[in-house]
DNA sequence: CGTATATTCAACCTATCGGTTTATCAACCA
DNA sequence: TGGTTGATAAACCGATAGGTTGAATATACG
């Protein structure tokens, strides 16, 4: 995964509206109209979501006659979970250790460079 | 952690200037000069990306003398990585039984509800 | 005191976001 | 064939994001 497609999936995730979509998208597939019902916006805004949660990868959509399914695509959901779950481990061992280490040892009368 | 912390939390991380400073920060405090040292772009430029972090609770800045020490705050990483794992959880079980399963099921001859 | 350094604030600019409304396309059906 | 429904496209709009430059603030230092 890219640094991009990082940044597509959060930004993708960041909006509250596109997280229920995938929400309801957890219970099963569903079509555009019956995941807009439930939203005080259009259908076009809905549709617009869908495409951004499209090109991040976590919703793919098929043709069946007029409508369009929409389905949930978990995997990079699943690469991000790594993503931040590395991070989150690497930012913690190192600021309890090393970080706080080298503060213990040095006291506190040094300053960064200029 | 509410909805609208999430969404800032994701928001936050969906810039890959951001995300390098996370990453720079992991290897400890470091002060605003410091940050943006590495960038193509101005210490400006870095401190609004500073003022986003700290208001997504990823990093804290201490006052000292002239300088601000920025360092990492991993609490919101780290349930941000439990809200992203339990999600992942939850869509790749549901899609894997019960949406499948129901598909099964019912064949294809079903049509959405108009 | 005056000056240099670290950082932020303020104003500005362009691009993108998230919504709207209107029009268009595609597929079914009477 | 013509009408209805599902969905997208296009044009528009206000707000925000992410960058710039220039000024202001705060602290240290000679």
């Amino acid at each position: 995964m890219t640094a991009d497609q990082v940044s597509t999936v959060f930004a993708a995730l960041a909006d509250p509206t596109r997280r229920a979509i995938l929400a309801r998208l957890a219970a099963g597939e569903a079509t555009v109209n019956e995941l807009a019902a439930p939203f005080p916006m259009s259908v076009q805004a809905i549709s617009k979501h869908l495409n951004v949660l499209e090109r991040a990868g976590l919703i793919v959509r098929t043709r069946e006659a007029q409508w369009r399914r929409c389905r949930l695509e978990p995997a990079p959901l699943r690469t991000l979970a790594e993503w931040v779950d590395q991070y989150r481990r690497f930012w913690e061992d190192r600021y309890d250790t090393l970080d706080e280490y080298l503060n213990e040892l040095k006291g506190k009368d040094d300053e960064p460079a200029q």
